[in-house]
DNA sequence: ACACATCATGTAATCGATTGCAAAAGCACA
DNA sequence: TGTGCTTTTGCAATCGATTACATGATGTGT
């Protein structure tokens, strides 16, 4: 007893109307008769129809559904920006789908074609280093549209973009140190040629100067965004002469990863040393010490990310805005901080 | 110039043959002679062809892709098993849509139809905590084959699904107590009503019986798997007048919690208690202390994941276990445990 | 040279919903 | 009752790939 799901031609048999009047009550309710609304309605109960989706992609040329690229599945900063996107998209019958531009098979070309496939609508980019002639066939005018980068952004590029004030959370965090009386700061990077990293070590460099601090290079520490990468800044920052009071750390989870291993070393945080991070992750408030840092509301840039994407799909012919939207970070002062011993 | 995407007919045209023939080239490209694979081959390339997804979802009643299905997507737990799903499913042409149990829009309801909707082939589910009438309709014959558990399952209703070895983890947990010297020994519980909460709780009594050791009402706390309860845990143990020396809780996030509220009321790990936790997040090792925790692979059980729902649902007819597929887990012990000061 | 098996290809129906166009029905007004 | 207009419905083509079946080409054995 298969119950072989029913079609349109079943609902349009019980009601007596024609498989066009069935698809119109359906997607068009106002232009059909109150009675056959109602019939169809009926029909539909009766019959337990369900749309088919593969029917409805191919005739209508839409998907709907978003692909979501992330550079990393296993990295906690994107699950809240996955969630706020899941969340306005499924509000509005779309589905999620989620590729990873890590995957050795997932390489670019294979990625871009989700969308002429008639896999995907649009795409949501959380990845600023794409290979450069990925994102050349995105710029083809007619994909451009239907692309979007949230948190990261491609220099040059213009696709429409979701971000949060980069440069504002790094002038935050540095006048935070100088009024806790820091005055030797320094900063552990993101990867190079990350636009995060350069936004915010610009905007670093930009602060420290414009407050008549002192930088030596060495209290620049390139890292990656990782934990790791946190750790072994830390050996560096052990290992200096003289020592910067406070760290700026481009990322959470470098802040944790330089803690911690100062902590192996025998070093306690904030006694000897000052660190903040950059995203407020869920375990920043938990970590120990609790972690001071910038925060980003994540659930929010998905959400808007998910917003902007669908009015450009649905609308393909109006004028959107075209600059960046960026929006606004604030500290959360922590037990990190403290005024230099 | 719109660079609208060529057809089959197109290759045919260029390739100077029927579509049939094309489409066979490409789907089984054995049953055509080597000449015309080379005209089509050089076809394809000429006209820059690919598969539109939408029409050949509609013929072969098969979406090509999978739902994953989760409790939360903020929960960083899941995203490694995220990425090993993913892998499998992409090397093999899949697509994976995510989407959330506990969102709101997404009644049970709605999420069964993913499967009849033609817009997911199977799904996979992170989530044994499913409303009951959301199971039963799945365990409707025509649907159980598609569906599949990862993790967590549903007592009593037969899915295939994969799991870690729960009771031999806690076991080893107990046992790792046990060695350094601890003879009471508190447990912090998952939320009440889940699966992975009552194994780990079950074999925790066991094991302490068989042990013979004693286990006071209060020295099991009932929480749920966050950090948040890791931290009204680590109140309650702080209340207590006869206080556990080791503490073994149910999910990692609930250890770090667990340590961070211990800590800010002056209790150091493991000087005063050993703590460890379950699953073995990436964090562990970096928290301070680092912890003891009972590892599973996260990634193995993605990608078995993928592989045996794969399986069913390209072999719909085959016979296939219906006993659970049991991971085994390992103790890695790190600087939360200790011996009783 | 004929009968027959084998292999390669083409023809056309099909999956299920949507939609332009035209026909029909309903309605108002003279 | 007839004319003209609006609203509601049906017919049939369409989206693009797959595949059962038919046809044609090639080859083999006697």
């Amino acid at each position: 007893m298969a119950p072989k799901t029913s079609t349109l031609q079943d609902v349009a048999r019980v009601a007596k109307v024609s498989t066009a009047t069935v698809s119109r009550t359906l997607s068009h309710p106002d232009v059909v008769s109150e009675s056959t609304r109602r019939r169809v309605a009926e029909a539909v109960k009766v019959t337990g129809y369900r749309i088919n989706h593969a029917a409805r992609n191919l005739r209508t040329q839409r998907s709907h559904s978003v692909l979501v690229l992330l550079p990393d599945l296993a990295n906690p900063f994107f699950s809240t920006i996955l969630e706020g996107i899941s969340r306005h998209l499924s509000a509005k019958g779309y589905s999620m789908l989620i590729a990873s531009t890590k995957q050795v098979q997932d390489s670019g070309e294979r990625l871009i074609h989700y969308l002429d496939d008639a896999r995907a609508d649009g795409m949501i980019i959380l990845d600023g280093d794409l290979e450069s002639d990925v994102v050349n066939k995105l710029e083809n005018a007619s994909q451009a549209q239907r692309v979007l980068f949230a948190c990261e952004w491609v220099e040059g590029a213009d696709f429409p973009s979701v971000r949060c004030e980069n440069r504002q959370g790094t002038r935050l965090a540095v006048q935070h140190f100088h009024a806790l009386g820091h005055r030797k700061i320094a900063h552990v990077t993101g990867p190079e040629g990350n636009v995060l990293m350069h936004a915010r070590k610009d905007a670093f460099v930009d602060e420290i100067a414009s407050l008549g601090l002192v930088l030596k290079p060495e209290w620049i520490f390139a890292a990656d965004f990782t934990l790791e990468a946190g750790c072994l800044a830390a050996q560096d920052w052990i290992a200096l002469q003289d020592r910067p009071t406070a760290v700026f750390c481009a990322s959470d989870q470098l802040a944790l990863g330089f803690i911690s291993e100062l902590s192996r070393h025998g070093f306690r945080v904030p006694e000897h040393v000052s660190v903040m991070g950059f995203d407020d992750i869920e375990l920043a408030a938990q970590f120990i010490p609790s972690l001071t840092s910038i925060r980003q509301d994540r659930l929010l840039i998905g959400e808007i990310a998910a917003t902007m994407l669908m009015e450009r799909i649905e609308k393909p012919n109006a004028q959107h805005r075209s600059s960046p939207t960026v929006l606004p970070v604030s500290l959360v002062a922590r037990d990190s901080t403290a005024p230099p011993h």
